[in-house]
DNA sequence: GGCTAATATTAACACTGTTAACTTGCCGAT
DNA sequence: ATCGGCAAGTTAACAGTGTTAATATTAGCC
């Protein structure tokens, strides 16, 4: 029977499947084209099923963006265990940055409501966004130590660079290979990290 | 044929107010809460008269978009106008991006679909982006006149800074005054332009 | 006034997020 | 073995979306 079989898939396999289905129709139509009655039928459920998981779709979305911001803490964690010389450390978190929105770009859309992803929760008030930039933070005061006002701003500063260029490389996709927007980062990158010292 | 005239001009003046009435809605409850049932309910019209005008809610957004760049375009040329500093010039324009960007959030969010604004029509083939970027791309070979790769990748990296520094200030809008925001962004666009030469 | 053509409206379709009401099948108690 | 209750899952519904076809209204011209 395949109600049986449904039925032995666990709470938590339906939920990782919610996300998962959503996800990948984000990936493949956009964000646009994600809706609760598509990701029911792709589980093989009725559209009410996702709302036992999800109180609702903002929700949904806030969820994904979440685990995306622990993806990339997580992999920021990695890089200060890897390395220890502060540029080292700041360049290369910036690169795991801008592998993870090319590798995960429906993420990453989510993450800061981009092409058509929305999602109404307010992302600054977020704790694992601020986890996440604390790491940044902690290692611009590494090799500046200067005021909590300054760091900010510098962080400010980073975080632009880094966000702007990567928003632009994914909206000139088509008319400028990533790898060439990859090498004007790494050199854009690499100049602001010369440049604290 | 004056009667043809006024209905050329009430044709005019109904598009307008299509136009201006998204725009309005936009900037009070955002680009989500734009529905064509409401825009033809605030000029009192019945739905369909909007694709009397439009032929879809796409091709309305697209309008707004290019209307956008246009603005952005005839400040540009005004600056170039007024000074003769590449390196003014430059600034300036960077602070009237700056400037247009707070004035008509709603407008900028929908030339990048920022923040549930989402117009399918892909924004990189506008002639009118096409112009705007010009004029930058034009200043910046006119104090380092290289090769059009050069060029090509300066523009890159100037419009990444000035892109990511605008929505990240919006986007800590409530946690960071604009005034802190725009005082980093003159530093920053001051720096870039400093290192040009 | 009556005919035509433009203009505007209503009704409908296939969607959306979301909720209430209903059905179904299982488990333990009598 | 039958009944009651409970949980799981479904259908149906509501209000809203973009969009279009069929209908109604209105205006201008002979």
């Amino acid at each position: 029977m395949e109600i049986l079989e449904r039925k032995q898939r666990s709470r938590e396999q339906t939920r990782t499947g919610i996300v998962l289905t959503a996800k990948e129709i984000a990936r493949r139509e956009g964000w646009q084209a994600v809706s609760i009655r598509k990701i029911a039928d792709a589980i093989d459920y009725s559209a009410p099923i996702v709302y036992e998981y999800f109180d609702s779709k903002d929700v949904l979305l806030d969820e994904i963006r979440n685990e995306g911001f622990r993806h990339l803490r997580q992999e920021y964690e990695r890089i200060r265990h890897v390395y220890r010389d502060p540029e080292k450390r700041l360049f290369e978190m910036s690169v795991g940055q801008w592998q993870f929105a090319i590798d995960h770009p429906e993420i990453y859309q989510v993450m800061y409501n981009l092409d058509g992803a929305y999602c109404t929760l307010p992302v600054c008030e977020s704790s694992e966004m601020e986890a996440v930039s604390a790491i940044i933070r902690e290692i611009l005061f590494s090799f500046i130590p200067k005021s909590k006002e300054s760091i900010q701003k510098l962080y400010f500063e980073w975080w632009s660079l880094s966000h702007g260029m990567i928003t632009l490389a994914m909206m000139l996709r088509d008319h400028q290979p990533l790898e060439q927007s990859e090498q004007v980062y790494r050199e854009s990158i690499r100049r602001f990290v010369r440049g604290l010292r």
